[in-house]
DNA sequence: TAAATTCGCTTGCGTTTTGCAAGTGCAATA
DNA sequence: TATTGCACTTGCAAAACGCAAGCGAATTTA
């Protein structure tokens, strides 16, 4: 029951209000890379969130529709997290971000590959990844 | 003295440890709208930013390369704020921020223009008011 | 020219959020 | 049946936030 309070109608400011901290897009990050996460597969990234901030931001995140759980294939005592249509629609912003830190910051070597399609030709990569976690969606929700 | 504690190497990460909270960005937004703004323009925009945050934010924002503080031409008693070219190159995340905002949001009705404009030709006005940005960046630097 | 106002902050203080560590309950494995 | 794994929850200290008041320099008003 994370409520959502409206600081202003400013399409900034409401987004902001969702995921404007430092932890929800990583989240995000993490679950576009991978497609599904369980819990403990966020609690290991390497920026370390502690396990009460992951479980609130996991509930925001869910009850703003970016997120979704799921039945684990494997087992009931594990948890699938992924990306709704809505969560997959932050990509364009994850990949502006991208290349803005690209041309500010360092970027470990192992992120280049990625770095130079997108420089290459980003709405392609946009057309095709944004295809690609569709197609990996799993459907078994919770409850 | 804002010190950044980088998390990780991660462009995510290191973006969001600079404007990564619910304020900064509503900061870059006013600056993108205005050009300029003074300290008291940042304390009347509708979401009430609190007196010490902004100034929290400012000189964080200032301290990454992001704005810079100028010379008020018409009194010493006033400074100018406003966006480097790294906070002016926030614009295409500012951009996807609307775009998502204006399909999952109710947007306020005097954006409508603006989101039209985005959603016919981004790239035309991306370009054109990274341009007029640029044009309207004064240079008197405080000091 | 003295007094009041404007401007860009700073300070104090109570409340909320964060971060760390430990714990809980159910499921699966040995 | 006991142990481990997993997804959280709880407790508590520290930090950040939010509100109100204050402060010094610059400017305007009387």
């Amino acid at each position: 029951m994370t409520d959502i309070k409206k600081r202003s109608e400013c399409p900034i400011s409401s987004s902001l209000d969702i995921w404007g901290d430092k932890w929800s897009l990583l989240i995000v990050r993490d679950l576009i890379f991978s497609m599904q996460c369980t819990y403990g597969d966020f609690l290991k990234s390497e920026e370390k969130i502690a396990t009460n901030i992951l479980a609130t931001r996991l509930q925001m995140l869910e009850s703003n529709g970016i997120i979704t759980k799921l039945n684990h294939p494997d087992s009931k005592a594990k948890v699938l997290y992924q990306l709704t249509q809505k969560g997959i629609d932050l990509l364009p912003i994850m990949i502006e971000i991208h290349l803005w830190a690209d041309k500010y910051s360092t970027i470990p070597p192992e992120r280049n590959a990625i770095i130079k399609e997108l420089k290459n030709n980003k709405e392609a990569f946009l057309k095709s990844y944004t295809k690609l976690l569709k197609k990996h969606q799993l459907k078994d929700p919770i409850g």
